[in-house]
DNA sequence: CTGAAAGCGCTAACAT
DNA sequence: ATGTTAGCGCTTTCAG
């Protein structure tokens, strides 16, 4: 049987009603939150199902349930390494039930302080956040919340709470010491809109320290005035070469996707790869390991970030303890480009 | 001055009092939602702002207030095309202060269905789904739901409510023309896990089609059980020329993704692209658009996919009208590859 | 423009 | 194992 009318949604009271038991009672069994017997469990979900019942999770959060929204602020989409972030969040979230819901920054500080008490005023029970320069405001309204925040991507800052990433200088660094090791005499950099960036800016740091301890400076530097693309790597490499400054021998990208494009530049203009011209990148994509030539790059583990934040949340939920920071660290790749 | 102690969130009545105005006034200066005196306007702000308070939405969307959260269900992240989606639906969502809660369904219906009760117990504002192979149930829930509901990247079926996307059947057909019209003769296929993705299967029927059409069939087939990558392609198209079918003079494939491992395949095996074969692909990724030699492509609107959709739930739910079927279509990319 | 009353639908806290 | 009582914090009527 179904019902003809659907003047309004059925509530607990109805089902509650229609099973002979008490609003409670269908509370419990619906939500399997206290001991109901075997029968009045079956009573309950058969009412509930006979009256097409959905649960409305307003109410029960208001009235002091918990809820199960993960609130998720991202600084883009556009940058591939947010949706893996973000696949690795909801993968874990998923797995405990748990939402997230979305809001993006647009690497904003104004717009993510809005963004903070949107979706605050849901009251989640947790909050994920890739800062984006949190204002002053923005951390007193999370010290002030009362629930588990992670902050991630990096982890060389102070976090409110809990910080899941990796060090981008170490990575930078690392970086250097590797293609130093491999003979490398005058490295060049090539960077997209690093002023939004704080952790490119942190690997190129590391970058330029490694050199420096072993004698050595960046030949050149060029950086473009727009967020990072293969499109962009390539332009990029070929204004580098265009200059009449020392030739580089090996190139630094700010990312994997320009330094796709730096080795797409070489492909078109016969430049041998890593005969001529080293190449390196950061984020190990899969794009660049796709290449013919596989991609020296750092691989950052971002899937791995979101799991952890999201582990960290939910073991504050469910009172476990959790590290203030945790460091997924991250991984040399030995391309065929160097 | 600021509060020492925080035994529990402020709450609208607090405001009110010491701004000595009722509840629903305050509440009124807070939303801006009906004529309140400036000074008045300015006495709840200030109340609010020194005592920290911060709307409860639970309790407002309870109350019968509006809901800003919009339910998204998409069946992966690990596919570019959906975060590329997504991103559109921020974008517009975005705009008008709305956030989508994530659900992701893994390609299957019963995960898909028990999304979609659960965020719909939520009560959101509207749903936007790519569907899985929905459930009758499934399809009768969003039916009842009551909200505006949004099924995308597909028009070549029935919706519950609205659907926004493009015909894939078109968009193989159109290819196969195109490619038939450049003097191709013996075209093959390489795909990836194509039995969960229908859409990829709707782009192989048309374009089965198109060859009919011209006299044509397929040469050969080759698809490979995992999800679409640059490095199955790779495979997928050594694979096929390693068989001693008749040799293809061009390759259809899946997608983008699969599309570059070919063209890589290709630069390393010293095969000439397109004078030995030609490669066409599916989606216009950045990827493909990016290499040395551009691939041919059909660029799907993904993004505006997103914001299309965003865009039917809002014209909803502010009583605009809105289409049942809204095509963005497809654009032929003439590459390098073909 | 402001207020008073009533209740959204549910669950925690105590009973029993 | 089940029921009773009281709200959760806000907004919708309807008045003034």
């Amino acid at each position: 049987m179904q019902i003809e009318k659907r003047p309004r949604k059925p509530t607990l009271s109805e089902v509650a009603a229609l099973a002979g038991v008490s609003e409670i009672t269908a509370s419990r069994a619906l939500r399997a939150s206290a001991a109901v017997t075997p029968e009045t469990l079956q009573k309950v979900q058969d009412a509930a199902r006979s009256l097409g019942y959905l649960r409305n999770r307003l109410a029960g959060a208001l009235a002091g349930g918990p809820s199960n929204q993960v609130a998720v602020i991202l600084p883009s989409l556009s940058n591939i390494v947010f949706p893996d972030v973000l696949k690795g969040l909801e993968d874990r979230l998923d797995d405990a039930g748990f939402h997230p819901v979305l809001g993006i920054s647009n690497y904003d500080p104004a717009q993510e302080e809005h963004l903070i008490r949107n979706l605050l005023s849901w009251r989640p029970a947790g909050l994920v956040i890739a800062p984006s320069g949190m204002t002053e405001a923005s951390r007193a309204v999370l010290r002030d919340a009362g629930l588990p925040v992670v902050e991630i991507m990096d982890i060389d800052t102070d976090p409110v709470d809990m910080a899941v990433g990796m060090s981008h200088r170490a990575a930078g660094l690392a970086m250097a010491r590797h293609l130093v090791g491999r003979g490398y005499k005058t490295p060049a950099y090539v960077g997209h809109d690093i002023t939004r960036d704080p952790r490119a800016v942190a690997r190129l740091e590391g970058f330029r320290a490694g050199l420096h301890q072993a004698g050595l400076a960046l030949a050149d530097i060029v950086t473009l005035a727009s967020p990072s693309s293969v499109a962009l790597g390539r332009q990029g490499l070929a204004a580098l070469l265009d200059r009449n400054t020392q030739h580089p021998d090996l190139v630094y990208f700010s990312n994997d996707d320009m330094a796709v494009g730096g080795v797409f530049h070489c492909m078109a203009a016969g430049i041998a790869v890593p005969a001529d011209l080293a190449i390196a990148g950061f984020n190990g994509l899969e794009l660049g390991q796709s290449l013919p030539v596989r991609l020296t790059t750092t691989a950052s583990h971002r899937t791995r970030i979101g799991e952890t934040a999201a582990g960290c949340i939910l073991d504050r939920l469910q009172g476990r303890e959790t590290a203030r920071l945790t460091d997924v660290g991250f991984s040399l790749v030995e391309g065929g480009t160097s």
